[in-house]
DNA sequence: AAAACTGTAACTGATATAATTACAGTCAAA
DNA sequence: TTTGACTGTAATTATATCAGTTACAGTTTT
């Protein structure tokens, strides 16, 4: 997993917590511990999905582009296009000789793609809006 | 995910459409397309768990040391010790004065938990006779 | 026109990954 | 009892991925 999920969600929840604001690269950078230039790398993937409205020029940043209670991490995480669970490195080589061999390497594939709807119901029961639920509980005012 | 978790699979599927037999790291390697010092490593750690009973010296090598019907892959994932899903990198920081920066990183983690929870339920719901079987149906004899 | 932004690509250093090499220890068989 | 075939484990290397950083063109407000 790479961590552009997590600087995504971060970003998300923050804007959620300043709701009608727009926040620079800069601003949300430092609440996520991060490099603006990679806060606007991945806002501009959120934006593609619409879960954020980027305004560019003096006094741009972004705000949310969606009501943060209907927006999961199942949207985030497809969002981001990271996806596969499984590793980049394969084992077998359908073309052996061998029954294992040759069809190991398909049967994990599936073996990866159930886990990763496994994941994606779990992250589909999470929301922004709750996360920032769950930060107020942990730290009331 | 480390792709040590592939390489534990397929070589204990390859034992089990071998048993009785003790195999090499070399003949295990060539069938999971790897090098023979990756599957010793490997193996090692099942080992420690008992998965597998290893014998050292000429003629020696590898076999299963459990039914394969009874091998789940959470066993496995918990053997490799590679756990997390969560990245290694993570955002905010606990001593900031935002609600948000100062609790984003431990919500994360809660919420990757429940992630490596979801996930070992799913893994522990398939064995390596399990898969041994849908290889088996895949390529019928 | 100047200043403050986003959008995006390129570069850099750090870390992770898998292959490879090396060798000490162990066992079986001649 | 020597030889050869193994495991166990650590060190090394090459490659890929990751995150930080720099740079700059384009856009918008003032």
């Amino acid at each position: 997993m790479n961590s552009d999920f997590v600087v995504a969600v971060h970003s998300l929840v923050y804007l959620a917590h300043r709701p009608g604001e727009t926040l620079s690269s800069e601003e949300i950078a430092a609440n996520v511990c991060t490099h603006p230039a990679r806060v606007r790398k991945v806002m501009s993937l959120l934006r593609r999905q619409g879960l954020v409205v980027a305004r560019e020029g003096a006094g741009g940043g972004f705000r949310l582009g969606r009501d943060p209670s209907g927006v999961t991490l199942a949207d985030i995480s497809r969002a981001m296009q990271a996806g596969s669970l499984a590793p980049s490195w394969c084992s077998g080589d359908p073309d052996m000789d061998c029954v294992v061999g040759a069809n190991m390497r398909e049967v994990m594939r599936e073996v990866f793609c159930g886990a990763e709807r496994q994941l994606e119901a779990y992250f589909g029961g999470i929301t922004i809006g709750g996360l920032l639920e769950r930060i107020r509980e942990r730290s009331p005012v």
